[in-house]
RNA sequence: GUGGAUGUAGCUCAGUAGGUUAGAGUGCUGGAUUGUGGUUCCAGAGGUCGCCGGUUCGAACCCGGUCUUCCACCCCA
């Protein structure tokens, strides 16, 4: 043992506590996800590296890990590959696959790959989890699971809708306050139009994202030295100042929108959107953010994010509509909407709040203490029966002494314990020791069931 | 990918003008208490001071590199 055992940056183990609270999310997104009546899917942890590369941008092919290829990869390299392609493109070279980045991409892949099979409009979640070669911080891993659903095959804002109910119930479940922000790429298209500039759209979107950090001074700055034109950043500028409720926004843009015709339908969604959630509100704040980018360039339409109320991490969820994905796998004119729960930032935010359900790490209800071969024999038929009805229980597999029994019990936080030595095993009962008050009582086998049932 | 911090017992942390056997609390083991845990008392085990190298008579402490974790940027769940 030269060196103590580690694992790979930005991967982390799980303790059965931590387990118990992260099975605690994850139970409960599924339960949502499954009585809006989404179906699981799974699929591989590694893809095709040609079904993954492309999708997120430069910035998300450099976060890729890709799999080194089996056998002889070095023939796959001439002298000149080697002395002259940049390292990031040789490893693309001696690569054939990758792990997941997302699970929407590995979607799109599937809903092409078995579109024969599949009902449309396909509601499915998919749970698992992903790797970015990201440098980790807090909030942020090379490991993490994200907890999917979205809807492929139908263009109707009632799946938007959804999707926020969706949301609405899963933090209200969890007991987190959180804002849902909403925007519409169709907005921001028609914005780079108005201002001349359609073909920088994603320039401009992604320097209004960081109004909030930067101000709009700053904003503009970051348009003039990518080289936008002052003519371009002059029309933009009231749009950077405005303010107001929702209504007062939407209306501010309707005027600004005026001559395009696609900032005209992003806005039009917006309001149908706003609309159905009126019919029933949902507890969570829920703004129109012009800010709301989103990096991911497959997004067409609603885009979406959640962020905590109450601690800062980043983004919980996030999600949009996507009209074009399966076109890249061959597939066209299918569009689709979804999100993604982030379970590790919800995990650091439960935990730095520490709601967590107290007894989320209860797990065996009862511990039979081990007096020897005799009594071990006499308990077992008791054991089985136990379990049968649903009780957890253990017997202790040493015969150790009493006190370190009872110390065992007491550190993995078990609330019972029962006693069945030589008395016992005569009278044909148990002693029952409730561990908080130290009370006792003897009880025929069926009475420790009975007992045991109702105290669980 | 860029810049900046961090790392001492299982855990939380003390410990420098570089100088004998590196400490505390908590946890762990044993005993007081040979069928009774959580409180108390007593005793004990546990550290190549992240790793590698350098400076020095001598390094936990100074210097360089490396890894980890964290912070800012970038980006994102």
């Amino acid at each position: 043992m030269a060196n103590k055992p580690s694992i790979p940056k930005g991967t982390r183990d799980f303790s059965p506590l931590e387990m118990a609270r992260r099975n605690h999310i994850f139970d409960t997104i599924r339960r949502i996800f499954k009585v809006h009546g989404f179906l699981p899917i799974e699929t591989p942890a590694m893809e095709n590296l040609s079904s993954l590369m492309g999708k997120y941008g430069d910035e998300g092919d450099k976060l890729l890990f890709k799999i080194l290829n089996s056998g002889d990869f070095k023939a796959l390299l001439s002298p000149e590959d080697l002395s002259q392609t940049p390292a990031g493109k040789l490893g693309t070279m001696i690569s054939g696959k990758g792990l997941r980045y997302d699970l929407t991409v590995p979607f799109a892949r599937f809903v092409v790959q078995h579109r024969n099979e599949l009902t449309f409009p396909f509601k499915r979640y998919q749970i698992q989890p992903v790797w970015r070669a990201d440098r980790p911080q807090r909030g942020r891993y090379r490991e993490f699971y994200q907890c999917d659903v979205d809807v492929i095959g139908s263009t109707s804002l009632l799946n938007e809708f959804e999707l926020i109910q969706i949301i609405d119930e899963v933090f209200t479940a969890l007991g987190l306050k959180v804002v849902i922000k909403l925007n519409n790429r169709k907005v921001l298209a028609g914005i780079a139009e108005v201002i001349g500039a359609p073909e920088r759209m994603t320039d401009i979107t992604v320097a209004i994202d960081k109004l909030e950090k930067i101000g709009q001074e700053g904003v503009l700055a970051e348009l003039e030295q990518k080289g936008l034109s002052q003519d371009s950043i002059q029309k933009l500028d009231p749009l950077l100042l405005m303010e107001g409720s929702t209504q007062e926004k939407l209306e501010f843009l309707k005027k600004f929108l005026k001559a395009s015709e696609i900032g005209n339908e992003g806005l039009s969604e917006l309001g149908r959107l706003l609309d159905y959630v009126e019919t029933d509100p949902v507890g969570a704040d829920l703004e129109f953010d012009l800010t709301l980018a989103r990096g991911l360039n497959y997004y067409t339409g609603s885009i979406l994010e959640v962020k905590s109320a109450e601690v800062s991490i980043g983004s919980i969820c996030g999600g949009g509509r996507y009209d074009d994905l399966t076109g890249i796998f061959g597939l066209e004119g299918v569009s689709g909407v979804g999100i993604s729960f982030g379970a590790d930032r919800i995990y650091d935010v439960l935990n730095q709040l520490e709601r967590f359900p107290k007894r989320a790490t209860l797990d065996t209800t009862l511990l039979f203490v081990n007096f020897g071969e005799t009594e071990v024999k006499h308990i077992i038929p008791i054991l089985g029966s136990l379990r049968k009805n649903g009780i957890a229980t253990e017997l202790y597999p040493e015969q150790a002494k009493m006190k370190k029994q009872m110390t065992y019990a007491n550190s993995r936080e078990i609330p019972f314990v029962a006693l069945v030595g030589e008395q016992e095993i005569q009278d044909g009962h148990i002693t029952l020791k409730e561990m908080e008050t130290g009370k006792q009582e003897r009880l025929t086998p069926e009475e420790l069931v009975e007992r045991l049932s109702s105290a669980k």
